[in-house]
DNA sequence: AATGAATGAGACTTCATTCAT
DNA sequence: AATGAATGAAGTCTCATTCAT
C-alpha cells in the first residue's frame, strides 16, 4: 500500500527502513512489534513513518509484499507469482519430481540469506496466524498456496500425484511439509558439514514426492 | 505454577476465570493479550488477578498446563503423558497402524469441542512461536514430541516405520503433518455432513502412514 | 499505640512480627515498606495485621517504641528514659567524662547485635526525616534529645562544659557526631581485630568531649 | 543524563520540570515519590518526561546534578567540584579557618534561597540514605566528601589539624557536624533577627575547628 | 518535504485496607 | 478470635499516533 512518496526515497533510506521494520516484526511478531523500536533502530524520525506510511499495519504489509518479491527476485522468477504459475502449469510428467528437487533447492538457498527479506520470510507461518496481521498476510499465504495449488494439480494431470485425498488437504500438506523440514534444517544449517546441506535439501523434496505419488493408491491398508 | 489459593477456589470461579484468560490468549497470542481485558471479560476486579497468580506469565502458564491436563482426560488417557509413552511403548506391529487411527479421532474429537482448551489448543502452534511465550510452552510441546518420538521410534523397532530418513526429522514432519490436517478439518467441520468426518480423520491418519511406511524403501526415485 | 490484643499475643507470635516489621522498614524506610511483604515475609494472615494495629502508622509506631525500650534494657537502663535522666542530673564534674565514656560503650555495645531492634535504630536518622514517619518518630527523637539535654546542661552546671555555644546548638552537635562516629564505627566492625573496637569506641568518647569541653573558651581564634 | 533533547527545550520548561520533580522528591524522598504527581503539578502530559528522561531514577539523577551545579555556581564556584578541590590544596595554614568561616558563610547564604535546588539541597543527607537513591546519590556525596578530604589533609599538612584521629573519621565528623549546624541555622532562620545569622553562621565554622584544631594533641583526658 | 515534541490511553503490577465468614 | 479473599486507586512505563512548524 505505501504512500507513493516512499518509492521516490532514496532507495538507501528506503531499504533502511523496511530492513529495520522487517527484523522488529520477525523477531516480536506483529501486535508486540514496536513502531517506536523500529524508528529508534533505524535512526529515523517519529514523523517521517506516518509521513510514508497510513499507520503501522500500512508499513507492515509494505514490508511482507516487498520482502516477497524480493524472494522471488531471488530465486530468478522475476516473472512474479503469475510467471511462476504458468511454468507449473505447463510442467511435464518425466520431470515433475525433478523439477520438485531443483525448486527446493533455489528456496533453500534463498531462505539461508541474511537479509532482512529471508529472515523475515521465516517468520511468515507464526505472522499468518496473528490476529492484527492475519489480513494484511492473506495475500501473502495465498500467493503461496496458489503455487502450490498448481503444482499438486499438475500432477494429477500428468498422472505422478495421487487422487484419493481431496485436492485442498493435499495442498495444506505439501505447505507443512515443506515449513517443517524448512525449520529443521535451517536449525542445523551451522552443524551441517560442508555439501551435507544438499542431502537435507533433497531429503525434503522426498518426503513430499513420498507424500504425493500416486503409488500409495496401489498400498493395500 | 499459579498460587495454591487458586486450586481452593470454587470451580466454577476457576473455571471462569480459566476460560477468559484462554480465549484471549488464543485470539491474541501471548504478547498482545491484554491482562485487563481478562479481567474484564471474568468479571473481576483489578487486583484479584495477582492474588492468584504471580504475574502474566504464571496465568498464561497455568492455562496452558491446565488446558493439555484437559486434553489428555478428553482422550480419556489419564494417566497422563507418561502412561501414554508407555502405552506406546509396547505398540505391537500388527496393531500399530490401527491404534494410530484410533488415536487420531480421539484427538479430532476432543479438539472439535467448543471448551476453552479446545480453543487454546488450536493456538498452541502460534503461541509456540512468540518471544514471550516460548519458554512457557517449551514444556507443553516437549511433550507432544515426546510422545511422537516415541510412537515412531517403536515403529522402527517393529519393523513398520522407514529408517531412511534421520528420526527428528521424522518426528517434526509427523507434528507438521498432524497439524495441517487438523487445521483443514477444523475449518471443515460445519460444512461436512453427518459421518463424513470420519473420513477426514481416517484421511489424517492414511497421510501420516503414507509418510511413516517402511514401504517407501522399496520405491525408486 | 498497638491495640490492647496485640499485648495478649504469645511473646513468640509479637516478635515474629515485630521482627518482620522492623526489619522491612529498616530496609526501605516507612513510605517504601510494603504491609504485604512483612506479612510475607512473617508468615502471617492478610488480615491478622489490622487485628492488632489500626494501620501502617500504628504498626510502624508501635515498633519504633519497642525498639527503644529493648535498647535502654540491653544497657541496664531498665528505669526508661526518666531513670537515665534523672541519673545523668547528678553526675559530678570529676566522674563526667568518664561516665560519658561507659555510656558510649554502652551503647555501641547494644548497636552492634543483629536483633531486629538494633538493626531498626540503625534506621532511625533516615526515619527521622521521612514525612510519612516524622510524627511517629518525633517522641523517639525527642527522647534522646532530652537525655543529651540533660547531660550538656549538667555539664555546664557543674562547669566542664564550654557555656560560648547555645546550649541547643550543642545538643544537636552532640547528636551528629555521636551518628556519625557510629556509623563509621559500625561499617568497619567486620574488618577491626579483637580488642580494635574499644579504641574506635574511646575516639568517639573523646571527639565528643574536644566538641564540648570548656577550654575551648580559653583559645584564641 | 537526561536526554539531550531535554537541554534542548525552553529554559522556562527545564526549569519547570526540575523544579516540580525537586519539589516532590525534596518532600517524600525518593521511593514515595510519584512521577504522577510530578507531572501533574509541572502541568505536563503523561508521556513527555519520558520523552525527556529514560525513567524516574534517571529523572532523580538529574535533578540532583543540577542542583549541584546551580549550588556551585551559586558559592561562585563555577570551576566546579575540580577547581574547589585544587583551591582547597594550596590553602596556607595563616588563611586556613578564615577561608572556612568564608566558606561557611557562603554556603548558608546559597542554602538558604527559596530555590528548588536549595530545598533539594536540604534534602541529600535523607536521600543519600534511600536504598532506591543510593546509587543516584553516591556520586554528590563523594563529592562533598572529597573537598573535605582535601580540606582536612591540607589542613594536616601545613599542621594546623589534628593527626591523633583517623583521616576518614574526621571527614565523617565533618560532614556530620556540618549537615547538624546547617539544619539548626535554617530551622531558626526566621526567628533570627537581622545580623543575628552571621553569629551563627560563624559558630559553625567555630566548632569545626574545635573539633579539627592540632591544639587538642596537647590536651590531657 | 520533513521533523520531533507532545499526547493520553492503556500496559502490567503493587498498594493499603476492608469485610464476610 | 482470626482469616484470607477481594478491592480499586495508584504506581511506573510504553504505545501508536498527531500536528505545529
Amino acid at each position: 500500500m505505501a504512500h507513493p512518496r516512499f518509492d521516490g526515497l532514496e532507495p538507501e533510506r528506503q531499504e533502511q527502513i523496511l530492513a529495520a521494520a522487517a527484523r522488529e516484526f520477525a523477531e516480536r511478531g506483529y501486535g508486540s512489534a514496536s513502531v517506536n523500536r523500529i524508528l529508534d533502530s533505524a535512526g529515523l524520525s517519529k514523523g517521517v513513518l506516518y509521513y510514508y506510511f497510513e499507520d503501522k499495519e500500512d508499513l507492515f504489509v509494505t514490508v511482507v509484499e516487498r520482502a516477497v518479491a524480493r524472494l522471488l527476485e531471488g530465486m530468478w522468477m522475476p516473472g512474479g507469482v503469475e510467471g511462476v504459475e504458468r511454468y507449473l502449469e505447463s510442467l511435464p510428467a518425466e520431470g515433475y519430481w525433478a523439477a520438485q528437487r531443483a525448486m527446493a533447492r533455489e528456496q533453500v538457498r534463498v531462505m539461508r540469506s541474511p537479509s532482512w527479506y529471508a529472515k523475515l520470510a521465516r517468520s511468515f507461518p507464526r505472522l499468518r496466524e496473528e490476529p492484527g496481521a492475519r489480513a494484511a498476510m492473506a495475500g501473502v499465504v495465498d500467493q503461496g498456496r496458489r503455487l502450490v495449488r498448481a503444482l499438486v494439480r499438475r500432477g494429477r494431470e500428468t498422472g505422478v500425484v495421487r487422487r484419493d485425498i481431496p485436492e485442498g488437504l493435499l495442498v495444506e500438506c505439501y505447505l507443512a511439509l515443506d515449513e517443517a523440514v524448512d525449520r529443521w534444517v535451517v536449525e542445523r544449517l551451522d552443524a551441517v558439514e560442508e555439501g551435507g546441506l544438499e542431502g537435507l535439501v533433497d531429503a525434503r523434496a522426498e518426503l513430499i514426492r513420498d507424500l504425493l505419488d500416486v503409488r500409495h493408491e496401489g498400498w493395500e491398508k
